[in-house]
RNA sequence: GGGCUCUUAGCUCAGUUGGUUAGAGCGCAUCGUUGACAUCGAUGAGGUCACUGGUUCGAAUCCAGUAGAGCCCACCA
């Protein structure tokens, strides 16, 4: 165990002359000391509620990208607001064995050395996998910590560690014993590159140029010849018939005549089938069984023979005559070659066809028949269909379930067997001859263990997903009733990218009906994936990756984690480029320097410790915008927390960020902080810290790093006590009220809100006139507030027992701070002075407003003046026209909810009364 | 051939059940640097919410269609 306090003391006393914001530095020490006090374990005797993520575990050989960092800025920022929240928060991880990757990556790095797999052996083999995941299989969860994850690494799992073969095998077994798993000989995706059988999931269908061959078959008896049309001639060698649509009366007469194959001169017959289409090229069609899926069901409805003319590799096998031994592309040639020779090819045209791309080797898929295992997947299927519309699942966004559901709809049999070295292998045992062969006059006998002795397993390995999908619960120790797999099984939200939906997603479910009898997760989470700026994928080949530790060293990993949740819309691809990171690095050095403008009057508690600043004033007795503050922190964590149920975690950045950068930084420490030399009130400090500590407690799960910092500048704290493990901020409905349609016109508002907003309104309007008469900013001005002596009484905006105009008189000194004004003349019904620029401030709880005067003898230039009422006019006036439009509308009137209409006239009433004000500054200029 | 998504300020994107004078970041313009921050502050310019119809008192938001961009699925040789 590590020294519990990895992290170099933080400073006493903040520094005054305070060093700039260095994320390296920040970020440095925090995740040692994080994992050294056990923050990332979860319990599992724990009384408190779960929330349980298992990461998708990346591929062992796998270094983190964009898309891991996206995904685990989601996932550790819902882990952290859950932990601090008093859940029993799990963020389980884990790496996948990834079958093929793996063995490629391995097979290649042996290439270079000189030494091929096959040569070595299985077992040879394998072992080096093992040697090469031993010494670089870690590397992506550096990484991670890196990025600041709080997994539990206590509970790491990894796809092919001992227990979860164990389990894969039951699972097989299982199945096998359900009658859920068979063994055939069916055509499947054959992956020539890498010799192996692939699922239908596996396989891109592209769409490529290709040609069109027109081929003439000779018939048999010399009378003339029947062209067809092919993609792949190369496969003629394989034709054991042609097949012409029943009906189609070109042909009808042929039926049962037969045809010379070309080339080979096999005779094979002409055969009526529906599935030739009289429309599509020549409308008869070659069949061949052993290389087309449609082609294989003609063969069996007409018990064609099924001719296999392929090694696994790809090449001509000894079916195919002279051209035995050729790659399939190289026989192409050649047969097209010959048959134009022959005079036997009647034309080629350009063709765009789709093509059948191994996802894994890029390789063009060839279909094949071969001897593979499958799982039956209906009866797998419906109820993991049934539980998602029965809502046991809810997706986010929801029209992933749309696509789950087709899938699941139509979904065909999984092709489990693999041709690999490196995964699970099948529990499957074949008897044995006398020369240790496999002897297949026998059953096979399906078994974890060797059943008899002397008896051969059976070579393949299993599709990685056939591992993964069980994720969920045999990380957690199933099928043994583990506390972990009571305390964390089913899970709460599985967070991942569409591309794996099927893959992976879908049959997780299937799998967790089926073997616990319980969907593996209440939620899904679909992210969308990252893209370039240009909009197309990040890849090796375009170099258009981003590395999101390169831009960890350079923005800070708190940045990228940020931005990235700022750019996470649920669903919907993100558009990447490095500048993005900016807005999280300017964010993170903002709240750096908050800090610095009361930190740096916080002085040193006993035993040259920090010292506890604590409130003593009640709400009551705070100033205006310290009870502002307070009410939009409150307001900010509603917002937070309703946003994150929802799974909107922008929405609750933005949220926080709104409030830290404009409300906090720009109003309320702009008005706290004391002027010139003088220090600052310890009451103000406190109450400074106070927010900024909450404010800092919801930053924590998207900036863990720099919130975990300030959280030990902010205060002494206790042996254990963190950020990471703080109590998550409540917010109290008394105080929540805002009105989310409209900031400016919250009628039940509180009074320090209204009171507030109306400040900042007058400061706003003061400051864009500064800005138009290019007043100095040091050169102090004078303000005449004129006040509608009707309304004296009844507006009162703070509520009891203030007036509008003690209130405002109360908070000259903010105008001071905020806009320089010297001397602020509040007024009943006052006079315009002389050259004065003048602006109108609606009242928003009452039909009135307030007229502001600014005198700038020797400032004023009439025209500037005219030219900036005039546009407040227009505008105004524009506004107004469109409101009253709507108010002389009966139907609107009758039939509008009265709140809206009862609105409507308020806005139509302020806005008349502004307009008055307006113009009747704009004819005293004359 | 089906299905889905997107089209909002110069750029990248937010905008929950239809009612805000449609927002943010970046960029742009003007002004500002003797102490929180120029990775900053103040002020401002900039949008017929792709188009056409419809529903509604009211549509960026709901419906239908059109155009453009992209994705997924599908056995048409």
């Amino acid at each position: 165990m590590p020294d519990a306090d990895l992290r170099p003391a933080p400073p006493v006393t903040p520094d005054a002359d305070a060093t700039a914001y260095d994320p390296k530095q920040v970020e440095a020490g925090w995740y040692a000391f994080w994992d050294a006090h056990g923050f990332f374990r979860a319990d599992a005797d724990s009384d408190a509620p779960p929330h349980v993520i298992v990461m998708p575990p990346p591929n062992v050989t796998g270094r983190l990208h964009m898309g891991h960092a996206l995904q685990d800025a989601v996932q550790d920022a819902l882990t952290r607001i859950r932990r601090m929240q008093g859940y029993n928060a799990l963020w389980l991880p884990g790496m996948d064995h990834a079958g093929i990757a793996t063995q490629n990556v391995v097979e290649r790095r042996l290439r270079e050395q000189g030494i091929e797999r096959k040569e070595i052996g299985r077992e040879a083999f394998i072992e080096h996998v093992w040697t090469y995941v031993e010494e670089f299989g870690g590397i992506i969860f550096q990484q991670k910590r890196r990025l600041g994850d709080s997994c539990d690494w206590s509970r790491e799992r990894f796809t092919l560690d001992e227990e979860y073969n164990r389990v894969v095998q039951d699972i097989f077994v299982r199945l096998y014993d359900e009658g859920l798993i068979y063994r055939g000989n069916y055509l499947v995706n054959w992956d020539p590159d890498n010799m192996t059988a692939l699922s239908d999931e596996e396989v891109d269908n592209v769409e490529r140029d290709g040609q069109m061959w027109w081929i003439r078959y000779p018939y048999s008896d010399g009378s003339g010849h029947v062209t067809i049309a092919t993609t792949r001639p190369e496969t003629m060698l394989g034709d054991t018939a042609i097949a012409v649509h029943p009906d189609d009366e070109r042909y009808t007469d042929l039926i049962g005549k037969t045809v010379t194959l070309p080339l080979l001169g096999r005779e094979i017959p002409i055969v009526a089938d529906e599935h030739a289409d009289p429309a599509f090229g020549a409308g008869a069609l070659k069949v061949t069984p052993a290389h087309d899926k449609n082609d294989f069901e003609i063969g069996k409805r007409h018990g064609l023979e099924v001719l296999t003319i392929m090694n696994p590799d790809a090449t001509i096998n000894e079916h195919g005559g002279p051209y035995e031994g050729l790659d399939r592309f190289e026989a192409r040639k050649r047969i097209v070659a010959d048959l134009d020779a022959q005079g036997l090819l009647d034309r080629v045209e350009p063709y765009k066809n789709t093509v059948p791309i191994s996802s894994r080797s890029k390789a063009v898929i060839e279909p094949l028949i071969s001897r593979q295992w499958f799982v039956k997947m209906k009866p797998l299927a419906d109820p993991a269909l049934a539980a998602v519309r029965a809502g046991e699942v809810t997706f986010y966004p929801e029209r992933w379930q749309n696509e789950y559901f087709r899938w699941l709809e139509n979904i065909r049999d999984w092709t489990i067997s693999r041709q690999l070295w490196w995964g699970h292998r099948i529990p499957v045992w074949y008897y044995t001859d006398e020369h240790g062969e496999r002897d297949e006059s026998r059953d096979f006998v399906v078994s974890v263990e060797q059943p008899e002795p002397g008896m051969v397993q059976d070579e393949d390995v299993l599709d990685t997903w056939f591992s993964s999908w069980l994720w969920p619960f045999a990380t957690l120790g199933w099928p043994d009733e583990t506390a972990d797999l009571k305390a964390f099984y089913p899970g709460t939200v599985l967070v991942s990218g569409y591309d794996i939906l099927f893959f992976w997603i879908a049959r997780m479910i299937m799998a967790g009906i089926h073997f616990t009898g319980e969907v593996p997760y209440r939620d899904v989470y679909i992210t969308g994936m990252i893209k370039d700026a240009q909009g197309r994928w990040m890849s090796k080949s375009l170099g258009n990756g981003i590395d999101p530790l390169e831009m960890a060293d350079e923005y800070g990993a708190d940045a990228v984690r940020f931005s990235l949740n700022v750019l996470c819309t649920p669903g919907q691809d993100i558009k990447l480029e490095p500048s993005k990171f900016e807005m999280g690095r300017n964010f993170a050095n903002k709240i750096w320097n908050a800090f610095n403008v009361f930190g740096r009057f916080m002085e040193p508690g006993p035993e040259g410790r920090l010292r506890d600043y604590r409130r003593s004033r009640s709400f009551d007795e705070l100033e205006l915008v310290e009870r502002w503050i307070l009410t939009r922190l409150n307001e900010t964590i509603k917002t937070v927390d309703e946003a994150v149920g929802r799974y909107r975690l922008n929405e609750a950045a933005l949220a926080i960020y709104d409030l830290f950068w404009r409300d906090y930084c720009d109003w309320f420490l702009e008005l706290i902080k004391p002027p010139f030399g003088e220090a600052m009130d310890e009451d103000k400090i406190a109450l400074a810290v106070e927010v900024y500590e909450q404010m800092v407690k919801l930053l924590h799960p998207f900036m863990p790093f720099i919130t975990e910092e300030m959280w030990h500048r902010l205060r002494p704290r206790a042996e254990g006590d963190a950020c990471i493990v703080a109590a998550w901020p409540t917010w109290k409905d008394s105080e929540v009220t805002m009105d989310k349609k409209d900031f400016r016109l919250r009628e039940r508002g509180s009074a320090a809100i209204q009171s507030f907003s109306l400040i900042q309104e007058i400061t706003t309007s003061i400051r864009s006139i500064r800005s138009s008469y290019n007043v100095p900013p040091s050169r102090g001005i004078s303000v005449v507030l004129s006040i509608p002596s009707e309304e004296w009484n009844v507006v009162d905006p703070i509520g009891n027992p203030d007036s509008l105009e003690r209130m405002l008189e109360n908070h000259a000194s903010y105008f001071e701070q905020l806009a320089r004004v010297d001397d602020l003349d509040v007024v009943r019904e006052g006079q315009k002075p002389k050259a004065s620029a003048t602006a109108v401030i609606p009242l928003r709880t009452a039909t009135a407003s307030i007229e502001m005067f600014v005198p700038l003898a020797g400032m004023i230039d009439l025209d500037e003046e005219r030219t900036r009422l005039r546009k407040a006019i227009d505008e105004k006036e524009a506004f107004f026209v469109g409101v009253e439009r709507k108010l002389q509308n009966r139907q609107f009137v009758t039939r509008a909810p009265e709140d809206v209409v009862a609105r409507e006239r308020q806005k139509a009433a302020d806005a008349k009364a502004e307009l008055q004000k307006l113009r009747a500054n704009l004819e005293d200029l004359g």
